[in-house]
DNA sequence: TTGAAAGCGTTACCAA
DNA sequence: TTGGTAACGCTTTCAA
């Protein structure tokens, strides 16, 4: 839909098929007098033609247009003919027709993010698909912010998700592009679009918390080193030291080699608590931990976050942060009521979307 | 893009624009004489006036048709007038003139699918995405195989991913409506379709006769509970079978209680041996029988498949079975080929796609 | 070098 | 009840 190739110029529809056998110059109404090109799908003319009647009756008939009435004789023919004719609808032309599309377009992640924010998606996306909405998957890929917007304004969504980094310019070309609909997922709202805030510096205050609550006072943060991810981490870095806790940075990348340096680093620095970012990153290096002798929770404590089933598995029981992001289904009802009756004003509504509960566990 | 709303039939595009100042009827080149609206986009017959240009000569320069060549003072109004309009071209009227979409179908599976599969989509996507095709995620959302065919095939797209459950006709009607690449990603070929072969007992079989070769006989293999990874799970049972274990189906939920359970069945049953589909079902139905006091791997050999990070975290190592996919660039860029230059004969190179490690640890 | 006009497939208005 | 026709926004011959 986006771009058509714009290197070959000259290209025949269907090249399989000569000239009609009808006669060639007859400018009126070509299409209703073409031959059924049998390596085509046929249009709603060539339905017409089959069923004997015009093309605004087909139109009628397939979408049964409550507003006339056609006699049940012709509803039967049109509908033999778009059946034996296999026609299906070209959605291209009917939203251009029609001035507005169905299409939700999901800003896809550059990189891949964690498990429960795929789950999400994929929540979502079904979601969505009930509602009768057609789900575009768009990368940002290289062109970021308001750029972006023009690159997907082209496709005229109805609504659009969680676009990151767009500013009030971008926002302005997507709702007059058609977007009735423009919700953000992140730390903070943007003008014109409805915000879902979620602000990821709860996650590390509730964590910082309870460690200091447990009596722990310098606490190793770890930082992912996969790119990308800095935009969850380094909030919840910030909301453990909004808490009080005395922090220190600890970067890891997602492999045992790694998180066995880092693990001395924690015995060396004489840490008594890490904040793991995320469950996955917890049990990495709480593994590591254990297999240099350190004690959990004794030497160390280790929190995670996410609330993953992995955390249930491993011995002592991680004590991590549940993260309760609005379903997927809750999501598309919203984008549904938005799309009908468009938000007056979307700055008014700031809710917080995010709800973060402790888990508190063994491993603290 | 498939389905405008049906009910209201009477829309206004633009409710807040009166009529137009200039004399109304001019049934001529109407949307030449439109006025500016400012509250929706402008239309390239926008950007001509105010450049003083015909759209064709705005068609050309804004695509930079080499064909012609467009004096440079020109090229210069055209851009500024562009610019200063914030146009932005409108895809699906390109693409109905343009007769061919660059849309690629990929079909949202019905149920979360492990991270594995997760992580290979989104790759796939972002490849995609470089290669200037847009991602279409659908879900079949009920009407399954050939019905499903015919709602895709109403965004005409150039290329469809992985149609499960789709028969010859529905491939036929997608091939029709426009998709030079069809491909499938499953168990079986499908007429007309280009077919990468995921075999999955393949799975099930290297896993068995890694077990076998380790002296155990009864060997217990874990169904999961939840719906559509059958898919998926009954090849890797039926390839344990074809290796020659004797087996036991354990049907087990994703979850610590029901893991207690089907433990308690394992020792009831006599196993020796359990491989469990997946290394996310191999860990916590290790965790539940070590918690019974059974030894991993002296009483009872647990195989998983996936090699997730996961699976050495726990104590014993995990073994497992590796799965190597092509990767999404890879599958990218077959995607490109056969758009470029479709696949004569598809059915010919039912191409094998699943590459199958054993990855031996010490949970056997 | 530029412009006029046809046409892609669909739907909605207005006549008949 | 049905049909003609215009229009959605764009590209691309053909002609000037």
């Amino acid at each position: 839909m986006v771009q058509i190739p714009k290197q070959q110029s000259a290209q025949s529809t269907v090249p399989a098929q000569p000239a009609a056998p009808v006669k060639s110059p007859e400018p009126a109404r070509p299409a209703a007098t073409r031959p059924l090109a049998t390596g085509a799908l046929p249009t709603s003319a060539d339905v017409a033609r089959r069923a004997g009647v015009s093309r605004a009756t087909v139109s009628y008939v397939l979408n049964n247009t409550s507003a006339v009435r056609i006699s049940e004789p012709t509803r039967q023919r049109v509908h033999e003919a778009a059946k034996e004719l296999g026609y299906v609808p070209h959605a291209a032309a009917r939203s251009l027709r029609a001035g507005h599309t169905r299409i939700v377009l999901v800003p896809t992640p550059d990189v891949p993010i964690g498990p429960l924010y795929s789950a999400f998606l994929n929540e979502l996306q079904w979601a969505l698909s009930r509602l009768d909405y057609t789900v575009v998957q768009y990368g940002s890929v290289g062109r970021s912010g308001d750029r972006a917007a023009r690159a997907w304004a082209e496709l005229r969504p109805v609504a659009v998700l969680g676009p990151v980094g767009m500013g009030p310019d971008g926002i302005a070309v997507l709702r007059r592009s058609g977007a009735r609909a423009v919700i953000t997922l992140g730390p903070d709202r943007v003008e014109g679009a409805h915000a879902l805030l979620t602000d990821h510096r709860q996650v590390g205050r509730v964590a910082a918390e309870h460690l200091l609550a447990r009596g722990h006072r310098r606490a190793g943060v770890v930082m992912p080193k996969e790119p990308g991810l800095d935009v969850f981490a380094v909030p919840r870095l910030e909301g453990v030291r909004e808490a009080g806790a005395e922090t220190v940075r600890l970067p890891l990348a997602y492999d045992e080699q790694d998180a066995a340096q880092v693990a001395a680093q924690v015995r060396e620095l004489g840490l008594d608590a890490v904040f793991a970012y995320n469950d996955e990153y917890a049990m990495l290096l709480m593994r590591a931990l254990q297999d240099a002798g350190v004690d959990i929770p004794g030497d160390v404590a280790v929190m995670g976050a996410d609330d993953l089933m992995l955390g249930r598995l491993l011995r002592p029981r991680l004590s991590t942060v549940r993260l309760d992001l609005p379903s997927g289904r809750e999501l598309a009802e919203l984008v549904d009521r938005l799309v009908r009756e468009p938000d007056p004003a979307p700055e008014s509504e700031p809710r917080n979307a995010l709800t973060v509960t402790l888990v508190a566990r063994d491993s603290t």
